[in-house]
DNA sequence: GCGGGCGGTGTAATCGATTGCATCGAGGTC
DNA sequence: GACCTCGATGCAATCGATTACACCGCCCGC
């Protein structure tokens, strides 16, 4: 500590000295040298403190707090290879949907020391391959997405192979490398569906996502595949694709409206589009559930509080979280290299509150015969 | 390239031999050899390709095509100190508030060449704690907080100084280091009580946010302000101290319901708060605005869609996101060392829905002398 | 004909941590 | 007492890029 004392604070003066910036933050060698020790005892007294005499390890630890070291990150991800963080994509955070999902993927992965970020790219591709080169740039250990659709070019599928990814609600047709959590769209559709047929109705109408989603679609089969089995033919006039958000859901009122023959019942495919519909119709003097009963899909928090309470097919989307990161850790892991992607199929539970009733007798239906509901009195009800 | 081939390849051979793992990501010295360069060359081909003959850089630009290389960020920030990242740290994604903020955020950075990655601490000063770490670790060059509240051991002002951070609604008492973009919280929630009180209003009500946060404070100074000028003495037991959540509006709205008098009208500190709290009292009965006129506060999307839609003060949010990322590029930039920080407020607008109305005539109030709106007709409109 | 400037490129130091290997002393064993 | 073991520590290579500096031709001007 003699003779290298002088290069080495003129070292740190040429660091502070430019300009009157703030002061360069310690680093590991700074923390050595208070403590006496070589950093590479600094590292072990953090890294495994059961190699480092006590006694030892006390001194580096009033070092630290002396210096107020922390450790540069890139240099740690650069040596270690890896960065303990995790990468959450989604095509847009104002839509509430995800925040439970998100929730549960934090504090699975916070408890096995893993970090998460998100990421937002709106439906944007350009934003979407700013991510990915984040993502190859090995900035992250793993990655849960939200917004696979089709594969297209320098989408996040390149980095597949390099980082485990997860599918959450959501599938890349023809890619086997993810694992993918999501429900059976599909049935759940049906279910709801033929919630609504249960109910009396015979004129079924559709607020259909995006079809190049492939859970829009899954949806949209459902619900003809429930039309079907009751033997009744689809109203393609009443099918309206858009989207799950709040304004495609009044793009569908809209239609609806102009209709002549109007159905009497409506399967959303998204809570979202169904509170859209729903604010448009009674804009327009309909009510629900006396003329129009709705059923959406994904229960978000909205649901019970906007007028009338949303009946709807609840996702489960604290397991689907929690299950998509604990795959996830499992294929992190630095032992586990050749853990194979899986995939889970979930079920939805239908969440019954007051948008659905029989039939408006007004209308020139044929009174049916296998209603059991006594209407919205009984429909009333369900989760707060 | 003649002798040294041997040992490369047997590298290159280590690092992939080892277990089946996904192939090694190339490296810019395996784009250089291809390339036939040296790595300096491979670097400023990317980062200057002015300093570069043209046919050199196709050369580069073919290698690095044929090999899928990617820059390796940890060893670029390592050397560069810098990640071109920005944090943006909220209390909860869940809050739709913060979306159109990020947005611009995300809009202003990624202009100028800047990735914005999001933090959700939910409430949680452990989670924060992970999440300051991760910012003195160097992991990027700026940060956005929306969560600051008393200043606390660990928490994020640790990282002051050593990048710079903006604070967008929020502020952190006694710290001069941020720059602080946020609304007139005072003057605008004494504009919104000054609304009720044209409307005829003497007996008004105010559902308070947390005590701990600098802008329920704010609000509800505002709303005491109004009523001392309006010569209103304010009702203690019709304040009610919260949040500003859908719960807390609901818990609000019990008190408000238990109480033996109860006010005319009703500031919201927060439009998720007015929203539980509307939903709690028409589910006891209550109408709205005939019984009870409310004004909420920040114009959050649901606020024209719930029933009815609500009137509210409006915050620029996106204003306040472009600003706030503004600030950081000048002051995240290398020769921009001594820019110091900034503090902008904003003005809210008054957003006139259908909660505001006049004084229900069957309560024994005055004759209010200056109402000139006719109620709930008359306040219809505002914005879609 | 020679020095200077300049465009293009390579060499090697550097960023800050981790970690395999060497070293060293203390204590135990035969 | 020589040798071995083992815990504690240091030395130095390493991760993959950036960049200051040196170098080498080539062209130009005087």
């Amino acid at each position: 500590m003699g003779d290298e004392s002088t290069p080495a604070s003129m070292k740190a003066l040429a660091r502070n000295g430019r300009r009157s910036g703030p002061p360069a933050a310690a680093t590991i060698l700074d923390v050595a040298r208070r403590a006496g020790v070589s950093t590479a005892t600094v590292s072990r007294a953090l890294a495994a403190p059961d190699k480092v005499a006590e006694e030892t390890r006390a001194r580096v630890i009033a070092a630290i707090a002396a210096t107020g070291y922390t450790p540069n990150a890139s240099a740690r991800n650069l040596r270690a290879r890896s960065t303990q963080i995790v990468l959450a994509l989604l095509p847009g955070i104002s839509n509430t949907f995800f925040a439970p999902i998100l929730n549960a993927i934090e504090d699975t992965l916070s408890a096995a020391g893993y970090g998460m970020i998100i990421g937002d790219t709106r439906h944007s591709l350009q934003k979407e391959a700013h991510y990915t080169r984040f993502i190859l740039a090995g900035q992250v250990d793993g990655v849960i997405l939200f917004t696979g659709q089709i594969p297209r070019d320098g989408d996040v599928a390149s980095a597949s192979g390099r980082v485990p990814i997860a599918l959450v609600c959501n599938e890349i047709v023809g890619e086997r490398r993810y694992s993918v959590f999501d429900v059976d769209n599909r049935a759940a559709a049906a279910r709801a569906t033929t919630h609504l047929i249960a109910a009396g109705h015979r004129h079924l109408g559709h607020v259909a996502g995006d079809a190049r989603n492939i859970e829009a679609v899954e949806r949209m089969k459902g619900f003809r595949l429930a039309l079907k089995r009751a033997g009744i033919p689809p109203d393609e006039a009443a099918i309206w694709e858009g989207g799950f958000r709040y304004e495609d859901g009044v793009a569908a009122a809209t239609r609806f409206l102009a209709l002549r023959e109007r159905p009497t019942a409506i399967f959303a495919s998204a809570d979202h589009a169904a509170i859209g519909f729903i604010r448009t119709v009674r804009d327009a003097g309909i009510r629900i559930p006396e003329d129009v009963s709705i059923v959406g899909f994904d229960d978000i928090d909205y649901a019970s509080v906007i007028d009338p309470p949303l009946t709807t097919m609840r996702q489960p989307r604290a397991s689907l979280g929690r299950l998509a990161a604990e795959d996830l850790l499992q294929r992190m892991g630095r032992d586990a290299v050749d853990v194979p992607p899986i995939r889970e199929r979930l079920r939805c539970d239908l969440i019954e509150r007051e948008t659905v009733g029989p039939v408006a007798t007004a209308r020139s239906v044929r009174r049916p015969a296998k209603l059991q509901r006594e209407g919205s009195g009984a429909a009333r009800g369900g989760v707060t």
